[in-house]
Formats: structure tokens, C-alpha cells, sequence
DNA sequence: TTGCACTGCGCAAGCGGTTGTTCTTATTTG
DNA sequence: CAAATAAGAACAACCGCTTGCGCAGTGCAA
């Protein structure tokens, strides 16, 4: 093909107007049945594709959504993200919209601003919210479309995520019923609802076991390895019988630090964890943890910004998002009991 | 502010033609001083951003660039490709350019064709080839700018590449320069040209150094955990002293195995390996290896490609692209004799 | 036969910018 | 001091597509 073909160009060959054929695509207006035909089998032989710009400029619509990142993922998250990405580009690969990746840091949500100021985007994801968000603010103040992924505080914003206080409920049922009465439980940023969710699992779990519930054994914001391996040394102090780690990165610090020490899992102590992160593929033992639907995740996410996106315009779309699974997956760490 | 601002709105306010703002703002026309000024501070305050589709429609360019990623990546792909992609941002983002994520699969680049055909981009940066690139087929067949990132094989390939023939033979001599004369190569793809240049430098530190080449201590396509653990029995039989792996994900299901055999490293086998993946961050012994600067891999494609995209317009750009730089960091895993 | 509703389609005005050309002044220059 | 030249700004067409409105033609009930 030399020439881009333009609809001009199909209106000309077909001896038509443009606005035939416009309509014959878009299927809005009254067009008889032999027009059409002719006109779509044109188009499909000829392989024409709208230009995007032109359309988007008519129509105030860009076909893309921004996918909010901030800078710096680690080795759970990013998998995590990646899988929940695929999801997502299932969903904007049949709805043909584009994804066009945003980055923000800590306190500059320039990019963001930017590509909403030049329209460049229909609508926004955020794949990580801080708990203080300022791309989460701004945009609700700028009136843009928007989930989250993810869980937020704020009940204002639109949001998807799994129900981390039931895994971690059935994940700590599941390890008091096996005798472990000791459990102790390590968490991330206290001020994360999913943190926080997940605290309530453990804490529901035990009362509904009927196991006294020992604050001493709970850590919660360990961030840095320095301060997890304090954690380990008061745990190996306190003879607990297993630790259910909220994170999988918390876990392999734990468990290079126990090797270190010659404690061995699960013969002395019990480890569970969250995320099921590759990170742990080949660890020795086998961790038993609980895993999420990642890309189902971004699945849902981007069909509720969809959602709204067409809400405002005319149907809603009826892809009802399910309940978000997740696996507990049983391995070594918590079983084997002699090898 | 109630409505978006245009540049006919400034126009008006400042009772000139759009042409005039225009100009001011593209600074291509003559314009006066006064009215440059006078119309510069009304936008500063008023805080105009062009409507990016509306330009992009008018001069046939989106200030988009597409970047193709593969549907999988493994532990160590990932992280290099999400510094390499904070490279290429930080280049867009003061080019004014926004990101595309575009999906291929194997046998699909449908996605790709997509983006190209709807013009929603200027162009593209491969993140990752394959040696039959359909997708950089289909760019060059259609004379789409793009760069690769990472070698190919086409050499018509815009592409930008660590020297890994260099940097396999810095390490491979180092190793032999400790006494380390029965070293062993565990390679990926070999189809790869970076596979290929890696095991150039190999040989050729062994030329230099004067040391036999032994290929019965050399394996490559070893892309299954199955096969490394084979690889890694007919080794502990051939009596080496060291291993270098091409890959760390290679390298740790090489660690898992020998340990598992109760091999001693560095005591009995010293291993190095490529890219310095977080990986390997909490691993006993720490692991010897070579850490490239992604970051600068992914600014460097990404300058190469905005060259190209002006070229075909004026001014080359200035931005010399460097050495890429790689570096190689010694750990224990090659060092510690005693513990 | 006239009136009316409906069908099928085209006109032309946008969407928000860019740009070649023209027009009007201001400034040089012989 | 007239004429040539340059500076500053405006006109209007265009990028490719959408859409409100209007107009001709057909079918049918009154």
C-alpha cells in the first residue's frame, strides 16, 4: 500500500461522502444494506484503519488509559505488577484502547499531571496507592476517571482488590488447626490497609479457634532487614512454633536469617507467607503460601474503569466482576515434618 | 479553572489571532517582543497545555513511542527490563514523549500492527528480540523508526547492546587469573547473539591467558532446571574448579542443585555469574558477577530512537551515547577461601 | 391527490492545533 | 523623500474524523 488511506479516500473510491462511511463504522446513522456491504468489504480489503488522532480529536476520546507506576518496585511486587498488567492488557486489547505507562515518585506526580492536562488519556489506573496518594487526590479533584488497584482508604475512590482478611484468616485457621499454636505474625507498613486487613484475618482467626491472641509475637512495619532480623531474634526468644510472613520479601530475609542461625523449617519452626513470588521457587523447602489472581486482578481493575468510562456516555457494561481468587498453597514449610 | 483552555480562547483574551499564539509558543514565526511576552506570562499563569491529539493531528506526529515487551519474563528479565524502562523514561519525559505498552506473543504481533496502523505512535523501542523478530520484520518492512534493545542478529537493526563478548572475557580472565584453570561455561540460547558474543569472550580470555580450551566443560541452551542439574552432574565429574553462568536465573537453580549435593562454594566449585539480580541478593555466599547499568541501556535506545525521529526532520541531536557501561563485582563466591 | 413519516445520504461546521501566504505597518536605504 | 525591505500579525486551509441538520425520494394512510 503506498498512501495512508483516509476515510476521504474510501468516500472518494465509493462514491460517497464521508459521512456514509463514517457512519457505515461507527454503525450510528441509517444506512442501507448495500452500501454498507460495499462499503465494509472495501474497508476490509483495503485493511483501513482509522487514524487515531483524528478520531480521538473529533470525538474528545484518546483510546488510551494511563497506568500509574511508581518508581521503584521489589522483587514481589513486580512480578505481582507484571501478571496484573497482562490482565489488564487483555482487557484494553478487546476494548482497543492503549495502555501508556505513567511514573510517579514519592512526592511528584508531574508525569501524571501532564499527560492528563494534555488530554493524551481517557482515564487512569493506579497500580500502587500510598496511603496518602496525591495522584489519588488529584485526580479526584480534576474529576478524571479512575480505580485503584489495589486497596486505599479512601472509600471515594474506585477500587479493586482481594479479600485480604479472609486469606489471611483461612491461611491462620488452617495453621492453629494444625497444632501451631504459637503463631507468630510479621507484617509491612502498618498504615496499608491490606496490612491492616490482613492483621484482622490473623486476629479473627484466633478468636474463633479460641487461641489467646499474644501481641508480643505480632510485628508489624518491617520494612528493612535489620529490623526483621531483630524481630527474629525476639521471636526465637519467645518459642513460638510458626510465623506467617505478610510478604514474601519480609520472607526471604526471615529465612536467610534462620538458615544463618541453623534453624530448620519446618522442624522447629512453621513459615507461611503471601504472594507465592518466584522469588521463593527454589527454596529449600518449599514455602507455603497464599496466592493471588494477579492478572485477574487487572482484569477487574481495567473493566471497572471501563465501566465508568462508559457509564457516563450510555450502557453500562455488564462484565460483572467476579469475587477475586486466591489459592492457599500448601507446601513444605508448614508439612514436612521429617525429611 | 471551569473550562479547558484552548488556544483559540487565548487568542482571544489576548485579542490576536491563534496564529500568533501559536507562534509564540512554537517560537517558529516573528513575533514581537511585547506581545511574545505578554502572551507567554497569560499562558504561564493560566497554566494552557496544548491538546496533545489536536497537535498531533496537525503536524502527523503523537509524541508517543511504542515499547514491545514479551508476554513472559523470567525473575532476572523483569527487574532488568523494569531499570532499563526507567532509563527510557527519564529521556521521554523531558522529550515530552509518552510510553506505549505493547504486547507481542510469540507468534503475534497483532497488537504491534495495531498501535501502527491506528498511528497512535512515532515509534518503537524492542525491549526484547527474538532471533526471527516478526515484529522487527514488520517495523522495517513498513519503515516504522524503532530501535532494538539488546543485540539482533539484523544488523539493518537500529540497536544498542552492552559489550558482552568484552565483559565475558574481563571476567573469564579475571577467574583464570586466580588460578582457576578448569572454569566451566553454562550458557542460555545459544541462537542469542549476546549467548554467542559471551562465549567469544570466553574463549578468547582463555587464548590470551594461554589456557586450554576444554569443550566438554562448555554447555549451552541450557534453558531448563532439569538440564542444568545434568549439566551440573557431568561437571562434578569432570574435576572443575569454577563455573561461570551466563544467566543468574541459570545460577540459581545451578546454587539449589549443588547445594543439595552438599558442594562447597567457593571451597569446592567458585561460580560467577551475569547480571547481578536481586535475586541473588540474600544468597550464601554472595555471588560474583556482572552488573550492567540497564538504566543506561534503556536511555541509550531510547536517545538513539528520538534521533532517528528527528534526523528525518532537522537537527541531529547531540546526545553522544556512550560506552554502555558494565561493571564486574566481586563477591564471595569467587573470593572466601575460609569461613 | 395531498400529507406525512421515514429512509438514505450529503453539507458543512466543528475538534484544537499548524503553517504557507498575504496584508499592513514600520524601518531602511539610495 | 520616494521606494524598497523587513517586521508583526492575520487569513484561511488543512490534518482525518464525527455529527447535527437538512434535503430528496419512497411508501402509505387519509
Amino acid at each position: 500500500m503506498s498512501k495512508k488511506i483516509t476515510i476521504d479516500n474510501i468516500a472518494a473510491a465509493m462514491g460517497v461522502s464521508k459521512t456514509t462511511v463514517s457512519r457505515t463504522i461507527s454503525g450510528k446513522g441509517r444506512i442501507s444494506a448495500k452500501t454498507r456491504d460495499r462499503i465494509l468489504s472495501y474497508i476490509a480489503e483495503n485493511n483501513y484503519n482509522p487514524h487515531a488522532l483524528a478520531k480521538g480529536l473529533a470525538n474528545s476520546k484518546t483510546y488510551n488509559i494511563a497506568i500509574v507506576i511508581p518508581e521503584e518496585y521489589n522483587l514481589v511486587e513486580l512480578p505481582f505488577f507484571q501478571k496484573s498488567l497482562m490482565g489488564i492488557l487483555e482487557i484494553t486489547e478487546d476494548a482497543d484502547y492503549d495502555i501508556l505507562l505513567v511514573m510517579v515518585k514519592p512526592n511528584d506526580i508531574t508525569q501524571l499531571i501532564k499527560v492528563i492536562t494534555n488530554n493524551k488519556v481517557d482515564g487512569v489506573i493506579l497500580a500502587r496507592t500510598y496511603q496518602k496518594d496525591m495522584a489519588a487526590e488529584y485526580l479526584l479533584e480534576q474529576k478524571i476517571p479512575f480505580v485503584s488497584m489495589g486497596s486505599s482508604n479512601n472509600e471515594l475512590i474506585a477500587q479493586v482488590d482481594n479479600d485480604h482478611q479472609t486469606a489471611c484468616y483461612e491461611l491462620t485457621s488452617l495453621l492453629l488447626s494444625q497444632d501451631i499454636k504459637r503463631l507468630a505474625l510479621i507484617g509491612g507498613d502498618e498504615s496499608h490497609v491490606v496490612t491492616e486487613n490482613r492483621y484482622r484475618g490473623y486476629v479473627r482467626a484466633h478468636q474463633t479457634n479460641i487461641i489467646p491472641l499474644d501481641q508480643d509475637i505480632i510485628y508489624l512495619n518491617a520494612l528493612y532487614p535489620a529490623y526483621i532480623q531483630r524481630i527474629c531474634d525476639d521471636l526465637l526468644k519467645s518459642r513460638i512454633d510458626g510465623i506467617i510472613c505478610m510478604d514474601d520479601s519480609i520472607c526471604t530475609i526471615l529465612l536467610s536469617y534462620l538458615k544463618s542461625k541453623k534453624i530448620l523449617i519446618p522442624e522447629d519452626i512453621k513459615i507461611a507467607s503471601f504472594y507465592h513470588s518466584a522469588i521463593l521457587d527454589h527454596n529449600i523447602p518449599s514455602i507455603t503460601s497464599i496466592k493471588f489472581d494477579e492478572a485477574e486482578l487487572g482484569r477487574a481493575a481495567c473493566c471497572k474503569l471501563l465501566d465508568i468510562l462508559n457509564e457516563s456516555a450510555k450502557t453500562p457494561m455488564e462484565k460483572p466482576v467476579g469475587q477475586l481468587r486466591y489459592e492457599i498453597i500448601i507446601r513444605e514449610s508448614t508439612t514436612k515434618t521429617s525429611s
